[in-house]
DNA sequence: AGTGCGGCCTGTCCGC
DNA sequence: TGCGGACAGGCCGCAC
């Protein structure tokens, strides 16, 4: 479900009620999750006072007294800012509780994320260590993109999927970006000259700023903190419209699969 | 080393 | 109406 601006949306929506609240513990209904949840997890949050919420990649932090919640939403995933009386709703695995009588619920049917309590480094867990840099931030350049491409044979769209790469590009952001910057998603990544690397990077930037700016893309569940629709999906040149006119040229958006992931192009539009 | 694939899960939608 | 199959926004770990 949430690729970067989902989650910088939720991140956005839970941070001003989390931070400065003493956890009052948390509910585990439901373990198995990516990585099993810790069945003590509300006995380590009891009494710990959130001091921020931070984002890396399509990570959520939330710095607590003594450690870090780490949550990923995966591909479904959600999280909800409730009162504990809500009814709790079928996959709603774990429950954060906050003071006065209010939560915040981890609701995940697939069960691709994961919630776990740090308390190390997060950057050095495993699964952060890796990362590259973030999209927004100066460090992601069309230097960055064009050097690590060199002699990669995988399809552009599949390169600027890759985490190592550049972290928050996911399926639906990385068909919207590679047609505002003109470019087939089929063509080799070290095939790409420098200056459409310049364009391309501008069009990551542009496409993922505009979705937070928007609230994210909601398909079919996606939601923010408290509920409200995203509404970048109005927005969506190519990702979903298949046999649709380019709202450019007019000519039939076409699909197919690069990596097992759908793929969408205007075959006029991109080169 | 880079690449592609399988797998983790449930829900939904489509064609028969 | 029911049923099987394909597909879905992520990403790790593995084999080649």
């Amino acid at each position: 479900m949430p690729e970067l601006p989902e989650v910088e949306t939720v991140k956005r929506g839970i941070s001003p009620h989390l931070i400065g609240c003493h956890l009052r513990g948390a509910v585990v209904r439901h373990r198995q999750l990516r990585l099993p949840l810790d069945q003590n997890l509300g006995e380590k949050l009891k009494g710990r006072k959130v001091c921020g919420v931070e984002r890396r990649a399509k990570y959520l932090l939330i710095g607590v007294e003594g450690g870090t919640l780490l949550v990923h939403l995966g591909m479904s995933g959600s999280l909800r800012l409730e009162k504990e009386s809500d009814p709790v709703r079928k996959h709603d695995h774990v429950d954060i509780l906050l003071p006065r009588g209010k939560v915040l619920r981890y609701h995940d049917p697939r069960r691709f994320g994961l919630v776990r309590w740090l308390t190390t480094a997060p950057g050095k867990h495993r699964l952060l260590r890796h990362l590259g840099p973030e999209p927004l931030e100066k460090e992601f350049s069309a230097d960055t993109l064009f050097s690590a491409s060199r002699k990669r044979k995988a399809a552009v769209k599949s390169f600027v999927m890759d985490s190592k790469v550049v972290v928050g590009v996911g399926n639906i952001y990385a068909s919207e970006a590679l047609f505002r910057a003109g470019i087939r998603p089929t063509t080799p990544a070290g095939k790409v000259s420098k200056p459409r690397y310049e364009t391309l990077t501008t069009q990551i930037k542009e496409v993922l700023q505009e979705s937070i700016e928007r609230g994210g893309t909601t398909l079919r569940d996606f939601r923010g903190a408290g509920g409200e629709l995203g509404y970048f999906v109005q927005s969506l040149d190519v990702y979903g419209r298949t046999g649709e006119g380019c709202r450019c040229c007019g000519a039939t958006i076409k699909t197919a699969n690069i990596a097992q992931r759908s793929t969408f192009w205007c075959p006029r539009c991109q080169r």
